[in-house]
DNA sequence: ATGAAAGCGCTAACAG
DNA sequence: CTGTTAGCGCTTTCAT
């Protein structure tokens, strides 16, 4: 393999002018400059990053923990945040935790060991304290989940206020009987959305029905089963507001089994508008959540943490829109 | 920072002891293990892993090329992946292409610049003159793409084989008008199976229609616009076998935007088996492919070129099957 | 503008 | 079983 010391002999310089015509060209003369490159290209020089690494104590990496890559949401989310690494001359570790703790947990080791110079990590079950531990230490970035106390940077979309815009879009077409499948209870979000929901039921002056809210999590099967249980009842009803896409196909597929269409006998709107929101039938109207901007604004503030340590945590709150398909009614 | 002496020191120990208890401590006395042990936990000690991979010119990483992290068809594969590296300790780092060739490219100095162990392309534009340079170097393997010389590991489905299997399925239910939507002929697999249909054709004593076979690039519009210039034809076919669940839900899209129902008047079957195709209407009947599990088995070869850097160039062909759902008539 | 030289923290060969 | 020690290849002060 060949060397830096290689490079300077030939070029009848030392590895220290080498060096700054890696680093800093412009504070070798030209001419030296020439000769060393010249003599680079000659030997096709490698730089060793392992060695620069090792000396400048920093890696040009940055750690992503995802809970499930193969899930849409997420993996645009790396795809922004990849994109906005490599354009900064970053690399990106993926760690997948398959919704596993204890491996969110191994992998906060990279963070400790100086493996990586930062992390972002989109939904995390970590506990407060050892959060509050890495940040003091870390750069770190929490992208779409959040939490109350802010010692960390977040960048995130107004779920409340999104809920209920879909929610209200619902009402404003005439339901009075909307009903509402959340994501998860545990999940901050799942909260909003629905916060959201029962807010536009109050401006729309109707009282919340707990029969026609059900806990989901954010899965296919759970809009599925859900939906079964919300289509059983006396008083079904007339529209359906799912905390997640996947979930809303999942109602649409129940509802559909009983001979109820849709948006005929059921409106549906969903949240998410991931790819296959517009390749389904009937077309679903959703909240776009811009999960790849999403990823490109958590890595920008990652690196704004990264050049400044002293950069105090910060709150990026970004636009979504509702998307008018087939699914609601209006459009058909 | 806390470093090897200081734990050294306190537990009476040289440097090399405490590297010994932490890469091999059987070689170690247990008594001596125990003291340095405690004097890790005690002084909270994080070996360096940026001097250690200097030291021992390995990283534990490996480097995989994605098209398009985005589809699922890929995030699958690198969940398999992943998961597997995680296992036997390597991370895995990402790099996201766009389809992009100067991007892949770019990624290739990582692996010169021993910034990775190894490599895993989930297809790849990559010239074969620069692909022999590096696999002769490098230890890399090529999953779901194969290249007509061997000197590089490949993991894959015998797609001409499946192929003939989707095409077979339709030709047996009946249909002699069978049309096909291949992937962009850029790829080796949409040619395989584009022979794979070919040879079912064959086989039922039907003779190949040009008119019926169409090129696609795999994508839901793809589908969706060479099934409009299909249906257009005199003759229209009955069935049809594309290469991708996504196409062949553009197809199906096209087909119902002209009252032509699916199975009824027109079977489909398509190829991936994404996560979505059980959710469509109808559901799809496809070859499925085992994602996971390639990318699984990617990063196991991986490892064995890692081992051994003599080990042989190899071929791990794995199994498929045809899910049969709706699409296809069968079901109903 | 360039060179000399000291180390970054760890590992492993060697010695005992 | 344990200690001593020489680097790994690069960056960066400090001189000149």
């Amino acid at each position: 393999m060949v060397k830096m010391i290689d490079v300077a002999k030939r070029a009848n310089v030392s590895t220290a002018t080498v060096s700054r015509v890696l680093r800093n060209p412009e504070s070798v003369k030209e001419l030296t400059r020439e000769k060393v490159m010249q003599s680079i290209a000659e030997l096709n020089y490698q730089p060793n990053v392992l060695a620069r690494h090792f000396r400048r104590s920093k890696t040009n990496t940055i750690l992503v923990i995802v809970p499930n890559i193969a899930n849409t949401i997420f993996s645009q989310m790396v795809q922004g945040i990849e994109e906005t690494a490599v354009q900064n001359n970053y690399r990106v570790l993926l760690g997948n935790s398959n919704r596993n703790v204890e491996k969110e947990y191994d992998f906060l080791d990279l963070l400790r060991q100086r493996h990586v110079d930062g992390m972002i990590l989109l939904s995390s079950r970590i506990d407060i304290d050892t959060l509050n531990e890495l940040t003091a230490q870390f750069p770190v970035v929490l992208a779409s989940e959040y939490l109350n106390n802010m010692s960390i940077s977040t960048v995130r979309i107004d779920n409340r206020k999104h809920g209920k815009e879909a929610a209200a879009h619902l009402l404003s077409l005439g339901h009075k009987r909307v009903a509402h499948i959340s994501g998860g209870l545990n999940n901050r979000i799942s909260f909003d959305r629905q916060d959201g929901y029962l807010d536009a039921l109050t401006e729309h002056g109707l009282k919340r029905d707990n029969r026609l809210i059900r806990e989901g999590d954010f899965t296919f099967t759970s809009g599925y089963n859900q939906m079964q249980e919300l289509l059983s009842l006396r008083d079904r009803p007339t529209a359906l507001f799912a905390a997640s896409d996947e979930m809303a196909m999942g109602a649409i597929k129940a509802a559909k089994e009983k001979g109820i269409n849709v948006p005929e006998d059921l409106a549906v709107v969903g949240f998410d508008n991931i790819r296959f929101s517009s390749f389904f039938e009937p077309g679903l109207t959703t909240v776009a959540q811009p999960a790849v901007e999403m990823g490109s604004a958590s890595m920008e503030l990652l690196l704004e943490h990264i050049k400044d340590p002293n950069f105090k945590p910060a709150e990026r709150v970004l636009k979504s829109e509702l998307i008018v398909r087939e699914s609601c009614g209006l459009k058909g």
